[in-house]
DNA sequence: TGTAATTTTGTAATGATTTCAAATATGAGA
DNA sequence: TCTCATATTTGAAATCATTACAAAATTACA
């Protein structure tokens, strides 16, 4: 069941955060696209809908949900950040030759105890090639 | 027991890498310094041995090593990468706030299978405060 | 409605990484 | 050992995602 509006303002008010137009937008955007969006791809997205929606703002809102765990931040290893706004618990793919991401469920997770610290989060990442590129591979090798 | 450069040599020929004097000593110098160095750490330390070292061999090389899984390579989130050439499998914890980087062991990895996917690495990152910065923060909410 | 505080915007700056072509080093064969 | 083709290194310039910042707009609250 999609989140309403009102439910995402909810979301927002319990982190203590003012709900602004653009702050729920993109927190809408995130949530109803779970395919690892660039800050770029919301950016472009929401533009039609919020034509003087700045770059900047896109980047705050983020770094700010974010912060407050209503997001998570992908590291694709090619320079650029992908946000996952699925908060269910799961493991991210990243293909090292098209960079696509692909979710999987982790049915447990491995116990990380560090002496004194406080671990907020734990990601599981898997790196290798989809399905596609070692067909594509396979393909430059037959040629 | 620490590797000879000899050993290296043979390493970096195993996977078809010519082992030139920069690759060596940047290979040698990872292997040595298990603290997930920067390139720029990396090559500051070997400019004194190498005064014509380029911050590109430095760069190209790091990028062979990865591609043939004799170092990873690990996103800090703060812009910039960190390599590890430590080969035995273990997890990373990463202090969200001063960016320090601390192995754990890890007793046993989340299964992964993606449909057609090859999995080439997994990567376990638990992110969170270490112990510094817990009482840091401790601290400024005293004051 | 007025005012202070918060948020958004757009431009400019940053800086790690990449690109690229010239210079250098290397290896194989003669 | 010499030559030549190939691989590697170098350094400067370009790239481009992200950040910084100050002005404009919006909001909350009296």
């Amino acid at each position: 069941m999609k989140a309403t509006r009102e439910d995402l303002v909810k979301e927002l008010g319990g982190c203590g955060i003012r709900p602004s137009v653009q702050r729920v937008a993109i927190m809408e955007y995130i949530r109803g696209h779970l395919t690892h969006p660039t800050v770029d791809e919301i950016y472009e997205a929401l533009r039609e809908a919020y034509p003087t929606l700045s770059r900047t703002t896109v980047y705050n809102t983020l770094k700010l949900l974010v912060d407050n765990r209503m997001a998570s931040q992908i590291e694709t290893g090619n320079g650029y950040w992908r946000f996952d706004g699925n908060p269910e618990p799961h493991g991210h793919f990243v293909c090292n030759r098209c960079g696509q991401i692909i979710d999987f469920p982790i049915s447990s997770y491995p116990t990380c105890a560090i002496d004194g610290a406080e671990i907020q989060q734990v990601d599981v990442c898997a790196r290798g090639l989809c399905r596609n590129c070692i067909e594509i591979q396979k393909q430059k090798i037959i040629n």
